[in-house]
DNA sequence: ATTACACTTGCAACATTATTGCATTTAAGT
DNA sequence: ACTTAAATGCAATAATGTTGCAAGTGTAAT
């Protein structure tokens, strides 16, 4: 990934090597999760492209094929309903980190910064099948 | 819990001390999760209570006071459909320890050999302000 | 540049799950 | 029995997500 290269060119760049159309719909959607640093349902993808005038099952279909293409996560955060966030190709191929919820105001964000560990092997389910870690609380505001 | 009461007994009484009032409805709804070994949809709930005729509204409010109440806890899976348990009141009620959610089955249960640490105090949320911890995957019985 | 065509989109209809407003009924304390 | 707040039934509504199909468009080949 070139360093000069804009938001822009990197959204298109990144669907196209998807296998995928760089289409106007695309690239913008990729740009908002590119530019949020929490993961987004598709509500709130929507209102970032309001201008566009996008109709929302074709945010819903994008947001579902590039999942499909490995280039965003869909998680699960507990209230039933889906969200998106760009998956980092770092060092690691674990990018995937634990979310913070928060049970007053629903904000999310990521909290890279935490880690889990099993102190032994019992009977409870391992670690390694864990596929989603959600910490609910009180966020920083609310608390 | 007395050991010869029975299950509409059971029910009646776990419905009254959580400071709700014992309608037939609430106790066939109690019932049914107490019969069962895995956690219900409010469909399935509804499924087998159609012979008493309650409304599904009923039933998704009587759910959800119960869960207000801390009788049940209602669980996200993916699935976009709330799952319902009777929340067992065991030895370890006080430490707070992960719980486990199989995407699969629905099953919930106790990580208590799972612990947390953050790695540096940040902007994110601060781990003491987290009150639950659930971790979405396979059991090992689904994986 | 033009063209061809598979891929995308917009639109509208639909499916499912869950919630809410309000008049009526009921559990439970007196 | 009486009273009253709590609970229910019914219907309308919201929220989330999906699907069918005709029209439009990005890409690669010409």
């Amino acid at each position: 990934m070139n360093s000069k290269m804009n938001s822009q060119e990197w959204a298109r760049e990144k669907i196209r090597s998807a296998g995928l159309r760089a289409t106007p719909a695309r690239i913008a959607t990729l740009k908002v999760l590119h530019g949020s640093g929490s993961p987004l349902t598709h509500a709130e993808v929507s209102d970032k492209l309001e201008n566009l005038e996008i109709d929302k099952a074709t945010i819903f279909r994008n947001l579902t094929d590039l999942v499909a293409k490995n280039v965003l996560r869909r998680s699960a955060l507990g209230d039933n309903v889906w969200r998106f966030e760009i998956i980092k190709e770092s060092a690691h191929e674990h990018d995937s980190h634990p979310h913070f919820v928060c049970v007053d105001c629903g904000s999310v964000s990521c909290m890279e910064d935490v880690e889990l560990k099993q102190k032994s092997t019992s009977a409870s389910p391992l670690l390694e099948h864990v596929t989603e870690v959600v910490l609910r609380g009180h966020c920083n505001e609310c608390a």
